[in-house]
DNA sequence: CGTTAAGCTTGAA
DNA sequence: TTCAAGCTTAACG
């Protein structure tokens, strides 16, 4: 999980501890990342145990004007629910931008704090997962549990 | 059931 | 500014 002093910037998953914080260093070139303890790693992971609780943290999430219409309609997806690529390009106003939208998941930063795993193929398929389809099942089934 | 074209944004060249 | 490519999809052969 990284902060920046606006809230939480980016939340990202990976099996190796290494490769993670390269990436994370990559993706924030000029910051300098603090490795840390953390009230708001502790919280996160809370979310993830238990999704329906909901996630009370400030968000800074940084990209296009697209890119957080896109965010923010995949933020009013119920838990437990699950959109469809043309659901958000309808949302958002854009109905034929549906491949658009795929990207823009895509380069989501912010792991299940923007719910992009909730946003799957028109006939119910996990198409793919900026983390692995693997991961998108497992909190999807997670979340239906709740 | 495999292809194909439509459609919109993005990042790199 | 041009271009290829993407977590798509509906239509066709």
């Amino acid at each position: 999980v990284v902060t920046s002093g606006r809230g939480v910037c980016a939340i990202s998953i990976g099996d190796d501890r290494e490769t993670l914080i390269r990436d994370l260093h990559d993706q924030f070139p000029r910051t300098e990342l603090v490795e840390g303890d953390g009230a708001v790693g502790a919280t996160v992971a809370a979310f993830v145990d238990d999704p329906a609780r909901g996630l009370a943290l400030p968000l800074d999430a940084q990209g296009t004007a697209f890119q957080q219409r896109v965010w923010r309609a995949v933020r009013e997806i119920p838990v437990g629910a699950t959109a469809s690529y043309t659901d958000v390009a309808d949302r958002i106003g854009a109905p034929h931008a549906v491949r658009a939208v795929a990207r823009a998941c895509a380069s989501n930063a912010l792991a299940v704090a923007i719910p992009c795993h909730r946003v799957v193929a028109r006939d119910g398929a996990l198409t793919g997962y900026r983390w692995g389809v693997a991961r998108k099942r497992a909190l999807l089934d997670r979340e239906a549990g709740a």
